[in-house]
DNA sequence: CAAAAAACAGACAAGTCTGTCTATTTTTGA
DNA sequence: TCAAAAATAGACAGACTTGTCTGTTTTTTG
């Protein structure tokens, strides 16, 4: 395998089981051979597992973050584009890998004191906050104060992802679009 | 010790660990250690740590649905009650022992297809809800249909829950409350 | 084309884990 | 009181884990 295309692999075989399976319940031994590679091999591209785990974050958080404001900015201009994030959650939610919030899961299995993997995992929340910020202020007008408003609709999406996923049903996204209907 | 109190004395140690430190991230031996008692004995009480588990499931979700039901009917009749399941959480927050919903912790951890936990996860999710549909129907009457307002008050809750955790700060509790105030 | 870099397979260390078992002592209950 | 039950400590099996290291082969690049 060329050498550009194996990290790319690693990332992505791993993002799977770690999404799929979770992070602690992934071995670095079936990572290698989902991948097809050798084990110095990983260990020439990543330091640790851990440092594999925030390459899974940032790929999932950079797919999903350009994912939702394209399909937002799809919509027609107004409070539909901000009601759009819980389409797109609906649609991601329909689909056979849906897992839940890979966030909240990895925060889960690592313990307080890494560092490490939960800054990013927070960095990434504050990012998606922004994304929710930036689509309030192009359709609600920037000059209110939205801080509350922001905080809310995220709170909301957040909450949509979890239930919808503990429950494996899609109410939680309807009532979370409905009360974000009321919100706006 | 006492044959009866051996059995509480794990569950509560087993249940002070998983919460804290996490389900996988905490041995058998941790818990018998910090215990006092043997190896044998745990095994005499439980069959596996999975049965260890659900006790522990059991312990806290029983505490915590006779204490936020004694605190919400503490208030005065009416909104106030249904409100305070959000003062509620915000005395736990407080707490050093709060550390997010131990449901979404373990289902995090445990695998899919484990039916038995993650069985039990959903009954106590259902036991909550249903202890929020009392709460409304005491409090707005039970004569219009409440289905809509119980589950959206539910996930504004759940989310409050995971989100403070997540970002160590108490505003996911603050504007899920001022949310519920527009939802009923 | 040759040298450097990175791939490969896989053994290995050192540790973790759950659960079983033995053998002895303490507690309990009829 | 005395037998049954349950406690004790701790060795052990067997299977996992991450990460290192050796030695060989392939790929890349100046």
């Amino acid at each position: 395998m060329k050498h550009s295309e194996v990290k790319d692999k690693i990332i992505d075989t791993a993002s799977e089981l770690f999404y799929r399976k979770g992070y602690n319940s992934t071995g670095i031994n079936e990572i290698i051979a989902e991948a097809g590679i050798a084990k110095a091999t990983l260990y020439n591209h990543f330091k640790s597992k851990d440092e594999i785990c925030i390459a899974y974050l940032q790929s999932m958080n950079s797919t999903f973050l350009r994912d939702i404001a394209a399909f937002c900015r799809g919509r027609e201009k107004g409070k539909e584009q901000i009601l759009a994030i819980f389409d797109f959650l609906q649609e991601f939610y329909q689909t056979s890998v849906f897992n839940g919030c890979w966030c909240i899961k990895t925060v889960a299995e690592v313990p307080k004191d890494n560092e490490g993997i939960r800054g990013e995992i927070k960095r990434q929340k504050n990012l998606f906050i922004q994304v929710i910020a930036d689509l309030i202020g192009e359709n609600l007008g920037t000059e209110e104060q939205h801080t509350s408003k922001v905080r809310q609709i995220y709170l909301l999406y957040e909450g949509a992802v979890s239930e919808s996923h503990l429950h494996q049903a899609d109410w939680p996204i309807a009532e979370a679009k409905r009360i974000c209907e009321a919100v706006i």
